[in-house]
DNA sequence: TGCATGTGACATTCAACCGTGTCACGATTT
DNA sequence: AAATCGTGACACGGTTGAATGTCACATGCA
């Protein structure tokens, strides 16, 4: 859904240009957009970004953003499917490298995720700047979301096998979940950054204890 | 901050119209385009509605719109501003009616605000529309995101006196639970309600009784 | 060296929207 | 009835920004 439109090169035209091949340089132009658009997204906001200000903070002309993007919102898609996937690699591989413990799994998650926000700019393009642009970008958050509340979904399953719940149940309380790391978030960004980030994972840890104590305490409700 | 700018009316030309007095004709086409914001900021989304948009939904001309409202972001906080009033009024009256339990109280509120929600204009405007605008409309909605917060800090306290904690840490997990509350929104939203209220309510509500209950048990852990 | 292509700076076209203004008509007061 | 005020329809200028186009210069290739 990001590149297509690019029309392909002619195959016989790459032909370097500073020491670099033609996919190269789109690539390193790409990139440069991206750059550029956390910059202005997470700080101007998107509403107040045009297409010529994510270029002058490229160093581009708007052909070279047209070249790797349909239009503005492609981009900010773009930058927020990256931003999503890089924080779930980093926290998959957090979760794994941490001792089998419940306590020091979702420690080790929401360490890395709140270490992720503590760079202003991705918190607010990924929690901020994202909300209410279309319905296709809608769409993405929700994907994206959806994603991390089943991760939340399997680790507590994981750590608390005994207490299978309803799915529909399962999946409101694992959004629930997402939602209350995220509002942390907004608000620690929003007061400033004024509790350290220690404190902020051990308040998020609260919530997840208390919901697996809560789970393994009291059998299945059910439907 | 809302309505300064209006000029004041020659005290002494307050003829009626139609049968209606000055300020009940201004009344009356303020109310307009409140109902036409919610209506066009909810479905079409506020950055996609124009000035223009709103008048015609409400039936009246420009000249009307900047009557009572500075622009078109000075209506979009008005009407927040209402939705939220409104919403927590009914709230701490429901809250009151219903019998001085834990459960039947997080209930009686939490049904009150999904109730609220189903109407999906405005959970859109609250929800979604009110984010990434400006940073005098992130302040405002830090402010009424506050407040339900404080609230939920005060019952979460009526509920467990004994449980006393650090201040930063209250503040962080009443966010925490505000943003648990508005996530399962989002999502039931953009799922297109697939769940029933009640589903959601009970969802909700778990989480609630999982943090009174993990409060009760484990005493203070300090700063 | 000469030619094709890549690049940067900037102009241009087109559309949307804001905020204000104009003007004719309907309602109200004297 | 005449003057005044409220209202609705619509036009106008100004601004902004998206998307494309132009042209001179730089770079790589034969």
């Amino acid at each position: 859904m990001s590149e297509d439109h690019i029309a392909a090169p002619p195959p016989n035209r790459r032909r370097t240009y500073r020491g670099e091949c033609l996919v190269a340089r789109r690539a390193e132009r790409r990139s440069k957009l991206l750059d550029a658009a956390l910059e202005c997204f997470g700080t101007a906001g998107y509403h107040a970004t045009s297409v010529r200000g994510i270029c002058q903070a490229a160093g581009l002309t708007e052909r070279y953003f047209y070249e790797s993007f349909e239009h503005s919102e492609a981009l900010l898609e773009a930058l927020y499917v990256k931003l999503s996937d890089d924080l779930e690699t980093r926290i998959l591989s957090a979760v794994e490298g941490a001792s089998p413990d419940p306590v020091a799994m979702s420690h080790a998650a929401l360490d890395v995720y709140y270490r992720h926000c503590e760079d202003e700019r991705v918190a607010r393009v990924t929690h901020f700047e994202i909300l209410g642009v279309s319905p296709a970008i809608d769409h993405c958050y929700r994907t994206c979301t959806g994603r991390f509340a089943q991760l939340i979904a399997r680790v507590m399953h994981a750590i608390a096998p005994a207490a299978q719940r309803p799915p529909q149940q399962m999946e409101l309380v694992s959004a629930g979940m997402v939602g209350a790391v995220v509002q942390i978030t907004m608000h620690w960004v929003l007061s400033g950054y004024r509790a350290s980030r220690s404190e902020v994972v051990e308040s998020a840890q609260l919530l997840f204890s208390a919901v697996v104590g809560h789970w393994q305490r009291s059998p299945n409700t059910g439907t």
